[in-house]
DNA sequence: CTGAAAGCGCTTACAG
DNA sequence: CTGAAAGCGCTTACAG
């Protein structure tokens, strides 16, 4: 089953030099003359050796891998494209920085918490990647105790000196806010998602500030659990009511498909009787009639300053939260002017 | 960084045994009493010691990890729900066998392979799960050649003895076009997949040869990419035909989504003039109006599978490939009878 | 049933 | 600039 790898005994062996001069040549230190190194490169070069990675571990006490442990119940995975898209930009940076992704799926956060202990506890990780941060969260006060370098994908938080990468929903939701009201809308609702993420509670803040800005008052706002039957279900009573809003901002794509759907069958016309507004830009945005007009943002280059950070972080760097792009709306059909009153 | 983690030397010391005993009782081996077993357990488990994963792979010959390369354009991910529904089984399975799973994404085939020649050098993975097999797939040689051991989530295949876990997704197209054929269609076509892979030749095939035994000559079929636009395209070409199938199959749900739209803009009623069935079964199908019909599979199940063929691989025992069941028909209002002729 | 020791493949002070 | 050696934390024959 192994094999017989190539070690640095037989580049030394090869060399006619020691292990050690071996290493430091490999390892770019200094320690060897230019000549030696060259030579010992070329060998290394020729045979394809690779260090072995547990070697390097147990040595040098560094794993050269992260791991993500992504908290939801399997049922809601595969619905959101974030993840996916998140995790090819997070990994495409880590490989390039020669870091292993591990991956796990769990529940919740208690077992989040089980993994992650597990992992640091076997050395096989040198950080984590944390994401779907509640406003109160288990998971950070167990990485603060244990140490464990760790970035969230997330807002910089109060109770934690951990860096975080963030994009700015705030500012998003408030141009959504605005958007609308420019079109002449005054009865704004928003279906927001599960309370206990914090970006929820920002968002939310956000689209409350937004509309007393407005001089609009106290809106709507309707928690649900990001799924497209509490998406409906929220739509659905929104829409029973007397004053119904002329328009709904989603916090996430697929609730805003569901209302398209609960809209339709209550005779509401989108966007005519009914503006929508979704939350991420995936392509169910443009697959639903009328297309949905979205808060668009680059989810894969999230991923790729979060792996920047975590490893800064890793190396020794003092952590520095960091911001992307802010999303931008997209406007597409799901949007116009209110119905006269 | 590191912490001072407890090792077998401080657990051997508080029992007042030799590291040896100690590895034997840790990991349920003879040659120790069953008193000192208890004992150093019952150590283990008050300081909370977890072996090692650098030292253990190092000595052990094992990583106790598995990987996974997903080789797939990154705009194309996340499209898809199958991917993360995938991992969630996969992962779950592994974690219970305690191994870990490693993620890397790339962009093609001649990626992937120096990525598992990476890996597998540097003795970070014991085996790899294959995905999106290509009927002529240069992996294969390559995996077999370094003799790493992997799965092949797919069809067993004649070029290999690798073991495979698969779905009988020929019945289940066949399945779809007995369905058709017994509402009276005749003309049914085919949107299907990307050539290159080897399930949509397979169903390609099945599709064909389910048409010809009904009686109903050479069908059309369209190759895509799986895009929306592709599937847009298809279906446009499809229906500017006079003798345009009244019924069309499609490899995935988001070409049956896009098709939607396409058949919608050029005045053709979904179901009245055209049936569509989709093709996995995620929530896409009944975000959309008319829901649509679809070949719905547990594809958590599958990973859960993949990963037990794997595993028992990697153990040693004779590599066996699984079936798991078969897609079946799920009936939703986007297909009816034809309309009379 | 138990102990002492070698070895896995590296890194890193420590002498020369 | 270089070599010899210890050590990372385990596993596993090999003697007692």
């Amino acid at each position: 089953m192994t094999g017989k790898r190539p070690t640095i005994a037989e580049i030394a062996a090869r060399a006619g030099v020691s292990i050690g001069a071996v290493s430091y040549a490999l390892n770019g230190r200094p320690g060897v003359s230019a000549r030696t190194r060259e030579h010992i490169l070329r060998i290394a070069n020729e045979i394809g050796w690779r260090p072995s990675a547990a070697a390097r571990s147990l040595s040098g006490s560094r794993a050269h891998t992260v791991g993500l442990i992504i908290a939801r119940p399997a049922d809601t995975l595969g619905v959101e494209p974030f993840f996916m898209r998140f995790i090819a930009g997070l990994e495409g940076e880590l490989s390039e920085r020669r870091t292993g992704l591990l991956l796990q799926v769990v529940e919740d956060h208690l077992a989040a918490i089980g993994a992650v202990r597990l992992w640091w506890a076997e050395r096989r990780i040198d950080g984590v990647v944390v994401t779907d941060l509640w406003a109160a969260d288990a998971r950070i006060p167990v990485l603060e105790q244990l140490q464990i370098p760790a970035v969230l994908a997330g807002r910089p938080r109060s109770d934690t000196r951990l860096p975080a990468v963030w994009a700015d929903d705030a500012a998003a939701v408030v141009s959504a806010v605005d958007y609308l009201v420019a079109l002449g809308h005054r009865r704004i609702a928003r279906v927001a998602g599960l309370p206990a993420l914090e970006h929820t509670t920002v968002r939310i803040a956000a689209f409350r500030a937004a509309m007393r800005g407005h001089g609009l008052g106290e809106p709507r706002v309707m928690e649900t659990d990001y799924s497209w039957e509490a998406g409906m279900r929220a739509t659905r009573e929104l829409l029973s009511r007397r004053d119904r809003p002329t328009a709904i901002t989603f916090d996430n794509d697929v609730m805003a498909a569901a209302a398209l759907n609960v809209a339709h069958e209550m005779g509401v016309a989108v966007p005519d009787d009914l503006s929508i507004v979704a939350g991420d830009d995936s392509q169910l945005c443009f697959l639903v009639r009328p297309a949905l007009t979205a808060l668009s943002w680059d989810i894969p280059a999230f991923g790729v300053r979060t792996a920047r950070v975590l490893l800064d972080m890793i190396d020794g760097r003092s952590p520095r939260s960091a911001q992307v792009a802010s999303p931008r709306l997209v406007v597409r059909a799901s949007t116009t002017a209110p119905p006269p009153a």
